[in-house]
RNA sequence: GGGGUCGUAGUUCAGUUGGUUAGAAUGCCGGCCUGUCACGCCGGAGGUCGCGAGUUCGAGUCUCGUCGGCCCCGCCA
C-alpha cells in the first residue's frame, strides 16, 4: 500500500479540483494533501487537495476492507496517492465543492509521505499570527487563498509578457550588481572580493541600462525584474519588489500611455475579467493636490478638498488670524465638508485631531453648521466675521447639520493632513465602494523638489526626466516653475506605476543638472557612461516602470504585498523562515576585507 | 530615528482589584460509529504566561528594560 508505483508506472491522470460528473465512470489517479478525514467506522471520507481544489474520496470496508484499514490510518496532511472510479454522489451532493457532485471512490492507495501535525491548519479562514505563517512560509502557501493569488500572478506575468511581445517589445535583462550612485533609495551593497575595498550596489532600477538599450538601438524593451531598496518596509513596501519596466524609443508621453493602457487593460480583462476603459482619464499634479492633497488621489469617493486661500485673502480681518496669519507667511488654508448625512459625532471629530496631528498637524480647526450657516462646536465661531464665514460657506457648500475641518500653514503639511483625513473618513464611514476601480494618470508633475533647508532643488522623478518644452528656459531663471513631461498611473489611491520622456538633448541635460548644482566632475563621476552615450547619437525615447506586486495586490484583493510575494521580508526585513540576514564569519569578512562593527547588544 | 498596538496550550483567544491547582474553543492522541463533508459520541494528554530585572508575603496581571510581529510618520530621486 505505500511505495512509488504510482509515481512511476501509473502517473497522475487528473488534478483534484478539476473532476466533475462529465468524469463519472472514469478510474483516475490523483494525488496531492489530505485536508482533512472524517471516519465513520465503516466508511473513511477524505479530502484530497492539489493546487486546483478538493476532491472527496471514499474508503468503503463493505467493498474493500484492506484498502479502508489502510485509508484509516492516514492524517492531515500526509501526502498520498489514489486510484479509484469517479461515481456520482447521489443525493449526497456537496453543493458547497466544485466537485461536490462527484466522488472518488478508492481502490488503491499509496502513502508517498506522513506529516507532522502543522503548527497550523492549511485554511483560509484561519486567523493566524503572521509571525508563525512566516516562520512556515511552506505550509502558509498551501492555503488556497495564497495560491490563487500567486497562480493569478503568474497568469498576469503571462498577459504582461504576450501583451508587450505583441507589441512588438524585447525582453532583454539587465545587471543586478550595479555601481553605486548616491542620491535616491539607499543601495544594498555588495563587496567584491575580486577589488579590495570596493563595492556593487544591487540595482534600485534598471533606469540606466534600459535608456542605454534605447540609444544601442534596441528600440522597445521591457523586463519584468527585482529592484531593490534599502529603505524602511510598508504594507505596500517590500526591500525587494519587482516592476514591470519598459522604455521605447521615438516615442513620446502619449504612445507610452497607450502600451501601458494595453497592458494593464488586458491584465484586468484576463486575470479577473473586469474592463477598464481604452485611455485612462488624466489629471494634473496640480489639481490632485488641489482636490485630495495627494499625487495619488483615490477617485472612488468624495470628501474632496476646498483651497479657501484666496476665500481668507479677498476678506482681511475677517476674524480668523490664524488663517491670516498663513496665508501672509505664504501657505495655504483648506477645508472639506463632511456632509450631515455622515452623522459624524463630535467625539468622532475630536478624534480625528491625534490622528490629525500624528501626521504632523498642529491641531484640528472644525466647525458645525447650523441653521441659518452660522458655526457651532468651533474655536472660530465666535470670532469669524460674517462676511467670511458666508463666503466659507459658500466656497465650501456646506449646509445646515455639515461639519467642516480645516487646516492651514505650509502648503505641504496641510495637503499631507488633509489627505490623511481625507482617507481615514473614507474608510471609517464605509464611503468606498467594493468592486470599483478608478484609475488615472497624474501628470504635469514638478520637474524639481525645493529644498527649503539647503536652498536646493532636487529632482522630483530623477535627473534624466523631460521638462515640458515650454519650460525649457525657465531651466535657468525659474527652476521650481518647470514641469515635467512625468506620469504616474494610480489605481484606487496607489501608486502603479511611474515614468517620464527622457531628455535626450545633452543642452537640456547639461541645464538640469546645473539646476540640481551637480558640477561637471560630479556628473562625469555618478553618469559619465550615460552621458557618454547620450553624445553618440541618442534617439527621444520615454519609458515606464510598473509595480508587479502592488498590481497583483490589488487585483487578487490582497490587502498586504506579503499575500503576493512567495517568500516576502518582516517590516524589519527579515525572513523568519530562514532567518536571513545573519552575521558570518570573520573568516569570510577578512576575505572581502571587510570589517563588521555592529552596536553592542 | 519617532508614534501606536500586540505577544498566555500546537492554533485562535479569555483571564476580574495583584491572591487556591491559569481556562474555553479548536487541533492532537486513544476508543466507538457506513454517507460524512465544521461528521457525531466517550475518554486523555498538552502551559519557560516572549525574555530579563524590579516592586510585593504573593505577579499572566503593576514598573522598567529587552526581543519579536503588525500599522503609521520620517524615509522610498
Amino acid at each position: 500500500m505505500s511505495g512509488q508505483k504510482l509515481i512511476t508506472e501509473r502517473k497522475r491522470t487528473h488534478r483534484c479540483g478539476t473532476l466533475r460528473a462529465e468524469h463519472i465512470g472514469q478510474e483516475v489517479v490523483v494525488m496531492g494533501w489530505v485536508q482533512t478525514y472524517r471516519d465513520l467506522g465503516g466508511a473513511v471520507f477524505i479530502d484530497l487537495r492539489d493546487r486546483t481544489g478538493l476532491v472527496q474520496v471514499v474508503f468503503d470496508a463493505g467493498v474493500d476492507e484492506a484498502i479502508h484499514a489502510a485509508a484509516d490510518k492516514v492524517r492531515n496532511e500526509w501526502v498520498i496517492g489514489v486510484v479509484g472510479k469517479v461515481r456520482s454522489r447521489g443525493t449526497n451532493v456537496n453543493s458547497k465543492m466544485p466537485t461536490g457532485e462527484i466522488e472518488i471512490l478508492g481502490a488503491e492507495i499509496e502513502i508517498f509521505n506522513k506529516a507532522e501535525t502543522p503548527p497550523f491548519a492549511i485554511d483560509d479562514d484561519v486567523d493566524t499570527a503572521e509571525e508563525k505563517r512566516l516562520s512556515h512560509r511552506y505550509l502558509d502557501l498551501r492555503r488556497p487563498k495564497i495560491q490563487q493569488n500567486l497562480m493569478l500572478r503568474s497568469r498576469l506575468n503571462h498577459v504582461v509578457r504576450r501583451t508587450l511581445h505583441e507589441l512588438d517589445f524585447l525582453e532583454l535583462e539587465t545587471p543586478f550588481m550595479v555601481k553605486y550612485t548616491p542620491g535616491g533609495a539607499r543601495n544594498f551593497l555588495v563587496p567584491s572580493r575580486l577589488n579590495p575595498g570596493n563595492f556593487y550596489a544591487l540595482a534600485e532600477s534598471p533606469q540606466l541600462y534600459k535608456q542605454l538599450f534605447m540609444m544601442a538601438g534596441f528600440d522597445r524593451y521591457f523586463q519584468i525584474t527585482k529592484c531593490f531598496r534599502d529603505e524602511d518596509l510598508r504594507q505596500d513596501r517590500q526591500p525587494e519588489f519587482t516592476q514591470i519596466d519598459l522604455e521605447m524609443s521615438f516615442a513620446d508621453m502619449d504612445d507610452v500611455h497607450q502600451v501601458m493602457e494595453k497592458v494593464i487593460g488586458n491584465m484586468f480583462q484576463e486575470g479577473i475579467g473586469v474592463s477598464l476603459p481604452a485611455k485612462f482619464p488624466k489629471m494634473s499634479y496640480d489639481e490632485a493636490m488641489r482636490r485630495f492633497g495627494s499625487d495619488k488621489p483615490d477617485l472612488r469617493f468624495g470628501l474632496e478638498h476646498v483651497v479657501l486661500t484666496e476665500v481668507v485673502k479677498a476678506h482681511p480681518n475677517g476674524g480668523l488670524p490664524l488663517f491670516e496669519q498663513a496665508v501672509a507667511q505664504g501657505g495655504m488654508v483648506k477645508a472639506m465638508v463632511v456632509p450631515a448625512a455622515h452623522q459624524l459625532s463630535r467625539t468622532e471629530v475630536d478624534k480625528l485631531e491625534p490622528e490629525a496631528k500624528g501626521v504632523g498637524a498642529l491641531g484640528l480647526g472644525r466647525a458645525k453648521i447650523a441653521e441659518g450657516g452660522s458655526w457651532t462646536q468651533s474655536p472660530f465661531a465666535k470670532t469669524v466675521s460674517d462676511g467670511l464665514r458666508q463666503a466659507i460657506n459658500e466656497a465650501t457648500g456646506a449646509k445646515d447639520g455639515d461639519i467642516v475641518l480645516f487646516q492651514f500653514g505650509p502648503a505641504k503639511l496641510v495637503h499631507t493632513v488633509m489627505n490623511h483625513l481625507r482617507l481615514l473618513l473614507g474608510k471609517k464611514l464605509n464611503l468606498i465602494p467594493a468592486n470599483q476601480w478608478a484609475i488615472l494618470w497624474v501628470v504635469e508633475f514638478p520637474l524639481f523638489e525645493h529644498d527649503e533647508k539647503t536652498n536646493t532643488y532636487a529632482a522630483a522623478h530623477h535627473p534624466f526626466t523631460s521638462p515640458r518644452p515650454e519650460d525649457v528656459d525657465r531651466l535657468t531663471t525659474d527652476p521650481g516653475a518647470c514641469r515635467a513631461k512625468a506620469y504616474d498611473l494610480v489605481l484606487n489611491g496607489n501608486e502603479i506605476a511611474g515614468g517620464s520622456v527622457r531628455i535626450h538633448d545633452p543642452n537640456v541635460q547639461q541645464k538640469v543638472f546645473q539646476a540640481l548644482g551637480i558640477s561637471p566632475e560630479e556628473q562625469r563621476a555618478k553618469f559619465g557612461f550615460l552621458l557618454d552615450a547620450l553624445a553618440y547619437g541618442a534617439p527621444p525615447h520615454a519609458g515606464i516602470a510598473g509595480g508587479m506586486d502592488r498590481i497583483s495586490m490589488l487585483l487578487t484583493g490582497a490587502t498586504s504585498l506579503r499575500d503576493v510575494i512567495p517568500f516576502p521580508k518582516t517590516q524589519r526585513g527579515q525572513d523568519l523562515m530562514t532567518s536571513a540576514p545573519t552575521p558570518v564569519s570573520d573568516r569570510q569578512l577578512e576575505e572581502l576585507f571587510i570589517k563588521s562593527t555592529p552596536p553592542k547588544a
